[in-house]
DNA sequence: GTGAAAGCGCTAACAG
DNA sequence: CTGTTAGCGCTTTCAC
C-alpha cells in the first residue's frame, strides 16, 4: 500500500522526453553502446533536467548486483559499544567504500527465520557463534560469506579470516614457561565460539608439549562481568592452590582474575602470572597492567571485506573459499602481569 | 555479466513444484489471500524443500520498500573512531532492528554524483556539512531524510533532530557570568556547520544580553589537532589579553585552549575559565577537568531513526517534516575548568 | 546508429 | 478459492 513514489521520474520518462527509445536512453546514460555523441549528450541533458535518478532496485534486479555488502553480528547494537566491533566495522567500511559499495548492518532482530535473502552481494559474519541461528540461516542463502574469526565446531564451512591467535598466544606462553610456570589455568569461551576452540587448542598443545596439566574453565562468549569471573576464578584457585598462571580470553576475565588472586592474598604478576588473549584500555590501567594480545580488529574487518570482493569478482574464488583460512598477525603487549619474580617490583612501582 | 545466481530457486520454481500458480504461491507464503490450509501448507513445504528464499530485490521493486534505512556521513570511516558517531549508530541501529530494518552505511566515496538512488527507504544524514556535495545529492532523491544536527545555512530543508545545545550552553554561560566573566571568546566551527551556527547564535545572544563584547574564532568542523588550537588560541590571547572565558566546540579545541592559557603563565579554570560544547574522556582527565556538554549521541541516533519510521508510515508526516525540528536534551558536566576563583584550589588539587 | 521486446523475481488486480 | 495478467525500472540481446 504504502508506496510507489508518484513523482519518481523513470528511465522511460527520460527516453520519451529525449525522443529516444528506453534502451538507447539506458545505454546513453551508462556510456554504453555506440551512438552519436549528440544523442548521448541530449539524453544526459534531459536526464538532469528531469532530475532523473536511476533506481538501484531495478538495476539490481536486472544485474544481480546490489552494490552493498552486509555484516552480521549476533548483537550488533551492544557490540557497537566495544572498540573491537567498531574497529572491525571501520576496516570493512573503508574497503567497501573503496569499491564504492555500501555496507549494510543486517538486522539481527529476527526471532524466526525471515526467508528473505538480504539485499546484499555478500556477507561478513563477525564473531560467528554456534547458537546464532540467524548466522546459520545467512549461510544457506547462496551468497558468498566470510566469517571474521574462527567458526565453532558444527557450523557450515565458509571462508574464514582470523587473527593469528596461535602465534600471539604462543609467544606469551613461551615467556611464562621460562618463568617456571607449572600449573596453568585457562578461562575460555565455550564450544559456541571458534575463538575459544582455537585458544583451548593452543593451550592444550602447549601443556602437552611441556608436560603440564592445565585446567580449564569455560564461560559463555558474551560474559562480560568481572565480578562473575572473580568468583569463578576464586573457586578454581581454592580447588587448585598451585595455579601459578591464568590465561584468559576476555578482558573482563583478566580483571576478575587479578582480583581473585589478590583476594587469596597473593600477588598477581608475581605469585600468579596473568595474561589475556584480547586487549582494551582497562588492562593497561589494571594493577598490575596485564599482558595482552592486541587483536587487529580493523585489519580483520578490512581483510574480510577484501576477500569478499575477491569472491564477488571471481566466481572460482567464491567456489574455493569455503573451508579456507586467512590469518592476520596479532601483536602482544607484554606488561607487568607476566614480568614475574625477576622484575616483580616494576609491577607495583609508581612514578 | 557477473551474475544471475544459477542455482537460485525462485517463486516460479516453487509454484511449479507445488502445482499451483505463481500468484497463489506468493500469497501462500505471505499468509495472504484465501485458500485451503492444505494448499498453503503444501506450498510452504515445497518451498522449504527446495530451499526457496525470497529475493528482497524483486519484492522491493514491486512494493517500493527495501526494509533498510541509510545513514550518511561525510567521512564515515574516520568518524567511526569517535564515540559520538559510534553511539549515534548504535541508537539508530537499535530502532531499525526494532522495526526489523537493516541499516546501511552509505558509501561516501563518490567523488562525483552517482545518479543512483541508494537502495533504502529513507536516509539519516549525520552532521550535515555545507560543502558535503553527497549529502546535498541525497536530499534531492525524493526519499524521506532526517538530519542529525542542525543544517548549515543554505542547505535544503529537511527534518532535523538536534541536541538542545542552547539549553545546555546557556546553563554554562549562566554559571560563568556569575563569576564575573566579561571578555569571552568562542571557538566554533565555520558556516559549514549548523552546529557552529547554533553555538554562535547562543553565544551572541548571551553577549548581547549581558552587554559583553565577545570575540570569535572560526575553524573547520573537522579540525581535531589540539596543537593547532593551542597556537590559534595563543594568537587570540595575545591580541586580547583580557579574555577570561573560552567556550569551545570541539574537545580538541578545549585541550588546546588549556595549554595556550598555561603558556601565558595563567591558570586555566581560575584566570581563564574554559568550557566545551562537546565531551569525551580526555576532558575529564585534563588538568583542570573541563566543563562540557554531554552530547546525547545515542538518543540522537534513535530519535532520527524513529522520526524516519514515522515518515515511512505516514506520508503526511513525511510531507510536513522538512523544516521541522525535534530536540533532544543535553546535559552539562560541570568540572573544575569553570569553578573559578571561589573554588580555584580544587582545580589543581591533587590527591 | 537506434528501437523493440524479453525478462530479472515479485505482488496485486482481476478473472474465472 | 485459485489462475492469469500486468507491470515495478532496468539491462540486454537482437532486429532494423
Amino acid at each position: 500500500m504504502a508506496d510507489k513514489r508518484p513523482g519518481r521520474v523513470t528511465l522511460k520518462d527520460v527516453a520519451k522526453a529525449a525522443g529516444v527509445s528506453i534502451g538507447t536512453a539506458s545505454d546513453a546514460l551508462a556510456g554504453r553502446g555506440r551512438m552519436t555523441k549528440q544523442t548521448r549528450d541530449r539524453v544526459a541533458e534531459t536526464a538532469t533536467e528531469l532530475g532523473y535518478v536511476a533506481s538501484a532496485l531495478g538495476k539490481g534486479l536486472r544485474t544481480g548486483r546490489t552494490n552493498a555488502i552486509g555484516v552480521h553480528h549476533q548483537n550488533a547494537v551492544t557490540a557497537l559499544s566495544t572498540p573491537y566491533f567498531r574497529d572491525f566495522l571501520a576496516g570493512a567500511i573503508a574497503i567497501a567504500q573503496h569499491h564504492d559499495y555500501d555496507l549494510t548492518v543486517l538486522s539481527s532482530n529476527w526471532v524466526e527465520p525471515r526467508r528473505t535473502a538480504p539485499r546484499v552481494d555478500g556477507i561478513i559474519i563477525i564473531d560467528p557463534i554456534g547458537d546464532d541461528t540467524r548466522a546459520r540461516e545467512l549461510m544457506t542463502y547462496d551468497l558468498p560469506v566470510v566469517a571474521g574469526e574462527h567458526l565453532p565446531e558444527g557450523m557450515p564451512k565458509c571462508a574464514v579470516v582470523a587473527a593469528d591467535h596461535r602465534g600471539a598466544v604462543e609467544t606469551i606462553l613461551a615467556t611464562v614457561i621460562e618463568q617456571g610456570v607449572h600449573e596453568p589455568l585457562i578461562i575460555s569461551p565455550d564450544r559456541n565460539s571458534g575463538w575459544g576452540d582455537e585458544l583451548r587448542r593452543v593451550f592444550d598443545d602447549w601443556c602437552a608439549h611441556n608436560g603440564l596439566v592445565g585446567s580449564l574453565r569455560e564461560v559463555r562468549f558474551a560474559d562480560r562481568d568481572p565480578e562473575a569471573f572473580r568468583s569463578w576464578v576464586t573457586t578454581e584457585l581454592r580447588a587448585r592452590p598451585g595455579i601459578d598462571f591464568i590465561l584468559t580470553a576476555s578482558t573482563a576475565a583478566a580483571r576478575g582474575a587479578l582480583r581473585a588472586v589478590a583476594d587469596q592474598g597473593r600477588v598477581p604478576g608475581r605469585d600468579v602470572l596473568v595474561a589475556c588473549c584480547s586487549d582494551d584500555p582497562s588492562l593497561l590501567q589494571a594493577e598490575p597492567a596485564v599482558t595482552a594480545v592486541d587483536l587487529p580488529a580493523r585489519s580483520l574487518g578490512a581483510a574480510c571485506a577484501r576477500w569478499l570482493f575477491e569472491m564477488l569478482d571471481d566466481p572460482a574464488e567464491a567456489a574455493n573459499a569455503p573451508g579456507a583460512l586467512r590469518t592476520v598477525p596479532a601483536h602482544v603487549s607484554f606488561r607487568a602481569s607476566t614480568s614475574g619474580r625477576t622484575t616483580a617490583g616494576s609491577a607495583i612501582v609508581r612514578p
